[in-house]
DNA sequence: CTGAAAGCGCTAACAC
DNA sequence: GTGTTAGCGCTTTCAG
């Protein structure tokens, strides 16, 4: 593999020359700046980034951590963030933890091993990390993406208020009987938020929250525990007319699970979702879901990590905008769908 | 940021005993190891990977490339490589292109740049791509993941026979006038053999082969196109009984469009589509669709391309696994789905 | 406008 | 076992 030193034998010149001719074209005479564009062509000369990042301030790579890609709503994140450096000439690193918190540990190390200039992450919970105080006292560049904690840097919904306000359109349906279906509450920040909303709503309503139903996320029976639950609540005489679950996915599984047990959505029973997928509307009947905008999540993170980075070290500005330091609550949206109507008449 | 020398000169000892602690750590006295370890903690020593990369001859990055993560195939791919790599303690370096082949020729430049070990790719049109070509001539290790050309190192299922057993299942229901809808064809080397392997059935079966409605992927108003190109067919009294789609997410959108077309899925035509998204099996009706095993093929693309590498510069072996420049086709499945049904009885 | 030289942080011979 | 040293490929003063 040629060398910058190569170049610059063939071109008859020093390597300060050839790096001179590459990265700043304009302070080097056109005549040499030729000779050496030919020779580096001939050469097939392909500059090491790593030489470039070892010796300069900044390396262009921006560190992002998510739990998953199996849910579209990272996935769609992630495109947002990468439409947000298209064109800046950084590159990504990307790594999953499956919402384990260990290897949240592990790889955002792994991250800063590699000097990344700042981090964009989802962790499992937020509120009770620790990982963040260091990063912030460390002074690494980090936004938080989807995990709303107020006065952190992050980018997200309003989770408890958009919980809130599905749960209201619920109950607006005529619905009384709601109950929350969620994976484990305690690992998931954004979960009980959105369980937080869901008693908001109720109460408002003068109705008393249900606990929510659990149900494993790894666990591969789920539609079986949701058939199980479902005869328990049938046994006590308290099965619910409404489920709100605390994703999409979730809800999609759900959905499957009551068309197994053979009860009809929304006709025996309605569901709401949370997260807004693209498939949701493609369904029918369509799912009903508080939507957010997981694109301009992740494009907003990724622009405020870039504004966090270039203020660091940036050509002037002084102070670094405060406001980047503060929580980016972007606007939710209730979406409408199918697969929430009147709850069933029946005599109680 | 503390340095090798500060944990070097806080242990009391050379720079070159701390690498050593840190790397081989039994090449070391237990005593002077705990000196180390202590310093290095009391320092908060991050070690700096660019360093070590710059230095030696593998960097432990591999590079992605994908056409985008808005189709859950490539998530899922993407997942099957994370599941590959981890715990090899390599990195992702990724990049999506928008199956735009200047993109393509950037993303790989710049990811070669980075000096990753490998590169994973999946390329709009493997066939007329002289990418790899080039790749292979300068001894990149690489492997193309959904591609499947014949004498390339991919990893794929064989999409002319896969679309070819589908559309077969659709003709034993009892259809025959059925036509393929895809994306540009041009543009993707799959969509061309899904396409081939569409008319391999048709002629099979002494049945015409249709020409292919290619509906714009990138047209927001793709309902509207479906809707009109319908209308036309049926003023020529030629609406096919069963459309095959090129892939699932086109399905879930042509089925969309079906709907609010007035036209009921599969009483008055059918759909089958190709991917085998698991968000098919949640709709009802379930989607009938090609079943590519997306995760495994993103699994056994890296695990090929890890023995690629290792066996570049590995320890001993010798020669080089000569079958990890050959295809690797992976088994394809039908998956039957609600969304195919005997054609409606009409006189024709 | 161009060149010489000093590292960026680390590893791997090679000596002791 | 440990230290010394020579770079990996590049950018960037500082002189000319």
């Amino acid at each position: 593999m040629a060398d910058i030193r190569d170049v610059a034998q063939r071109a008859g010149c020093s390597i300060a020359t050839v790096s001179r001719a590459l990265n700043s074209p304009q302070l080097v005479r056109p005549e040499t700046l030729a000779r050496v564009q030919a020779a580096a062509a001939e050469l097939k000369f392909r500059p090491n980034a790593l030489g470039r990042q070892l010796r300069g301030e900044r390396t262009g790579l921006i560190g992002v951590m998510l739990p998953t890609l199996g849910n579209p709503v990272f996935a769609d994140c992630l495109e947002g963030i990468e439409a947000a450096i298209d064109g800046t000439g950084r590159r990504l690193l990307l790594v999953t933890t499956q919402y384990d918190p260990e290897r949240e540990r592990n790889a955002i190390e792994t991250l800063l091993q590699q000097r990344v200039d700042g981090l964009l992450l989802t962790l499992a919970d937020a509120e009770h990390s620790v990982l963040i105080d260091d990063l912030a006292a460390e002074g690494v560049a980090c936004q938080l993406v989807y995990n709303d904690a107020p006065h952190r840097p992050c980018v997200s919904v309003d989770n408890r208020a958009a919980a809130a306000q599905g749960v209201a359109m619920l109950i607006e349906a005529g619905h009384r009987d709601i109950v929350m279906v969620t994976g484990a509450l305690h690992a998931s920040d954004r979960a009980k938020r959105r369980y937080l909303g869901y008693g908001d709503a109720m109460q408002a309503a003068g109705l008393t929250p249900l606990p929510a139903f659990e149900i494993d996320f790894n666990s591969g029976a789920r539609g079986e525990r949701v058939r199980e639950w479902l005869a328990q609540r049938e046994r006590d005489g308290a099965r619910p007319t409404a489920l709100f679950c605390s994703n999409d996915l979730l809800a999609l599984g759900v959905m499957r699970a009551l068309r197994e047990a053979g009860l009809r959505v929304p006709d025996d029973i309605s569901v709401l979702g949370f997260d807004g997928l693209a498939v949701g509307e493609l369904l029918s009947p369509t799912l009903a879901t508080v939507v957010q905008p997981s694109v301009e999540i992740g494009r907003h993170a990724a622009q405020r990590l870039l504004a966090q980075i270039d203020g660091r070290t940036g050509t002037a500005t002084g102070s670094p905008d405060a406001s980047l330091g503060q929580a980016l609550i972007l606007p939710h949206e209730i979406r409408r769908g199918g697969t929430v109507a009147a709850p069933p008449h029946k005599p109680r």
